[in-house]
Order: C-alpha cells, then sequence, then structure tokens
DNA sequence: AAATCGGGGTC
DNA sequence: GACCCAGATTT
C-alpha cells in the first residue's frame, strides 16, 4: 500500500474523537486552530468548549468587548491569539456579513492566520488541496524520509509542504491532513517512540539508519531573561485593591495586574519599600508592607524567567479607583496572578 | 533570519 | 533542564 492510505487506514482506526472533527463549519474550524497553535489538544480543549458556549457563531465573538475574550482566554497563553482572532471576528461579521473566505489564499490574509492555519481551514471546511505542514509534519516526513533540513529555516516549510502534496491524495486532502498530524501527535513522537508497533515500520529510513531520536533536526535555541517583578496589592479598609491594564509592548498586552516594580535583580523588602514611596505615588497613608511570598516564584516563559514576588500594602482610607475582592475575578489576569489572587 | 509571544506536558 | 506543542507576527 502507498504512504497515503496506509496512513489514512491507520487514523481511522485510531483518531480521537475530537469535537472540532465533528464539523465543516468553519468558523468552529478557525477557533479550533488558532487555539492549538503551539498548544496541545488536551489544553486547548476546554477552551473550545467554553468559547463555543460562550459565543455560538462568530456574531457573538465579534459583539463581545476584547476583555470578555481575553479573560476566556486567561490561561491558554499567546495572547495576541485572542485579540487577533477577536479583531477577526470583527472584520467578519461586519464587513463579509459573517462569511469566511473560502480559500487558502483569501484566508491567509486574516489576522492570526498563517500557512498552517490557512491550510487547515481550506482543507477542513472545503475541501482545498493544500497541505499542512506542522510540528508533527515535521517530524513524521523528516523521519520516514530521512531528511536533515534545518526546520528551524525559513526555507524548510516549503520543502516539506512540495513533499506532503505529493504525497496527498487529491481527492481527499482533509483527511490525510488530519491523518498526518493524528500520526505525529500519536505515533510519531518525539521522544522514544514506539516503532515496533508503527505501521511504516518496513520502510521508515529513519528507523533503518536508526536516526529516528535524531530528526527531526532542528538548530534554534532560545535564550532566556531572568526579569524580576514586585507587584504591590494595595488593600484598604474594606480590602479593595488596585489593578492596572498592562499596555506596553511584550508580555500580557491588554492583560491586567497589579502595580508593578521591575528591578535588575531580586530586592528585598527596604528597597521595595522605598521604592514603592518613590515610584507609585499611592495617595493614601501606607500601613504597613509585607511580603506575601517569602520566596519568589518563578513562572516560566519560553524565553523569560519571571520572579515573582507580591507584597501587600495596607493603607489608610479607601482607595480611590479600588476594586473588590468580587470586581477583581471579572478581570483577565497572567495565569500566575490569577493564582495568586485566588490563594489569597 | 532571528526574536518574540505563554503555559503546560514529558522525559 | 531541555524540548515540544494542530505557529504567527514583528524586528
Amino acid at each position: 500500500m502507498n504512504f497515503h492510505n496506509l496512513l489514512i487506514n491507520w487514523y481511522l482506526q485510531n483518531k480521537r474523537n475530537l469535537p472540532w472533527r465533528n464539523t465543516a463549519n468553519p468558523y468552529h474550524i478557525w477557533l479550533s486552530e488558532i487555539m492549538l497553535q503551539q498548544t496541545r489538544v488536551a489544553q486547548g480543549m476546554p477552551y473550545f468548549l467554553s468559547f463555543t458556549t460562550a459565543f455560538p457563531t462568530v456574531f457573538d465573538l465579534a459583539k463581545a468587548q476584547e476583555e470578555q475574550v481575553l479573560k476566556l482566554w486567561q490561561g491558554l497563553g499567546y495572547y495576541s491569539r485572542a485579540r487577533n482572532l477577536h479583531k477577526t471576528a470583527q472584520y467578519i461579521a461586519t464587513e463579509r456579513n459573517g462569511i469566511f473566505p473560502d480559500n487558502y489564499k483569501d484566508l491567509l490574509q486574516l489576522k492570526g492566520v498563517g500557512e498552517y492555519t490557512a491550510a487547515a481551514i481550506a482543507s477542513f471546511s472545503y475541501n482545498e488541496v493544500v497541505p499542512v505542514v506542522d510540528g508533527n509534519v515535521f517530524r513524521v516526513l523528516s523521519r520516514y524520509f530521512d531528511i536533515e533540513t534545518d526546520i528551524a529555516q525559513a526555507s524548510a516549510k516549503k520543502e516539506f509542504a512540495a513533499l506532503a502534496f505529493e504525497l496527498m491524495p487529491k481527492d481527499n486532502p482533509a483527511i490525510f491532513n488530519q491523518a498526518i498530524m493524528e500520526f505525529g501527535a500519536l505515533q510519531c513522537v518525539p521522544k522514544n517512540p514506539d516503532c515496533t508497533i508503527c505501521i511504516f515500520n518496513d520502510s521508515c529510513a529513519a528507523l533503518q539508519k536508526k536516526k529516528v531520536n535524531q530528526l527531526p533536526v532542528k538548530s534554534k535555541k532560545l535564550k532566556v531573561r531572568n526579569r524580576y517583578f514586585n507587584y504591590v496589592m494595595l488593600s484598604d479598609a474594606e480590602e479593595n485593591t488596585l489593578i492596572q491594564k498592562r499596555t506596553t509592548k511584550g508580555i500580557w498586552h491588554n492583560l491586567y495586574e497589579f502595580p508593578l516594580i521591575e528591578t535588575l535583580q531580586e530586592e528585598d523588602f527596604e528597597f521595595v519599600s522605598n521604592a514603592v514611596q518613590q515610584e507609585l505615588f499611592f495617595t493614601n497613608p501606607i500601613i504597613s508592607m509585607q511580603a506575601c511570598n517569602e520566596k519568589s516564584i518563578v513562572h516560566k516563559l519560553s524565553h523569560q524567567h519571571l520572579h515573582i514576588k507580591f507584597w501587600k500594602l495596607n493603607v489608610k482610607g479607601k482607595v480611590e479607583n479600588g476594586i473588590s475582592k468580587e470586581e477583581l475575578k471579572r478581570y483577565p489576569f497572567p495565569i500566575v496572578i490569577h493564582n495568586f489572587i485566588e490563594s489569597e
């Protein structure tokens, strides 16, 4: 049997039952694909369900406030996806009468939709013959054909797309795209795949050459930067506190946080206490300050390690523009701050 | 081409 | 600790 027939037969016997696989609705397909970018199926699943419940159609999503969208996205990461999702929903709803583009080229114009996502929607919703190239596809094809191309290079995507296109059955691109990704996710996994039970174990080039664990080749190694955050949680007699929206470029754009003192290294009570008075300009007189966590919480992002301390600042009077503990729960926060609030 | 953007799972 | 996940966008 040829490659695609073997692969598709395997898929039909091993596929997971995922909610976005029981539909060709481009709204649902689009939503799932944005959520699954660099995100595991298990992590994205509850978010897909809550979004489709909260926003049954693209019009419902378009009507929502960005803050509500970010709140539902809270914890999923890469928040530009949520902001782009919302903008694109508004564009589809108002400029296109709710109708999604129906081909790869036009889908590619949407904010947040790149080559992978355009191919996924075009094939799953409209049966366009266009291959998806994601991390799974790189891995499966680089191993099966023993391709040592560095997948971090921009040109690699074209090379693998051309190969995948040749392998696709032109009368059913959707199932092939689903199958190759599922095969990568379940069988041809990154580390120590069980090749003894693989349907391709008599034809996989990497297996024959004992190179399975060396492929795919990926060069980039990212540098991690350390940052030191001191979050100051104001609290008046009624336990009202103050939060602000992050409008700076960089991480967590448009999410909320407590007033922040960022330092070049981990600082002690004395330093932070002085910085609070000199930098934050709170109008209420300070009664006391204490550290909420003795040791910094190390929150690891892909390219930053955040060393976070929370400081509680009790003040006299009533905090202007303060919000209650109940109101706090309605705002979108980075998950590390959300977890802190929940633990208080 | 390289850096940036999250959070969590796995070995 | 290193690497990866149904990648896209900015620099």
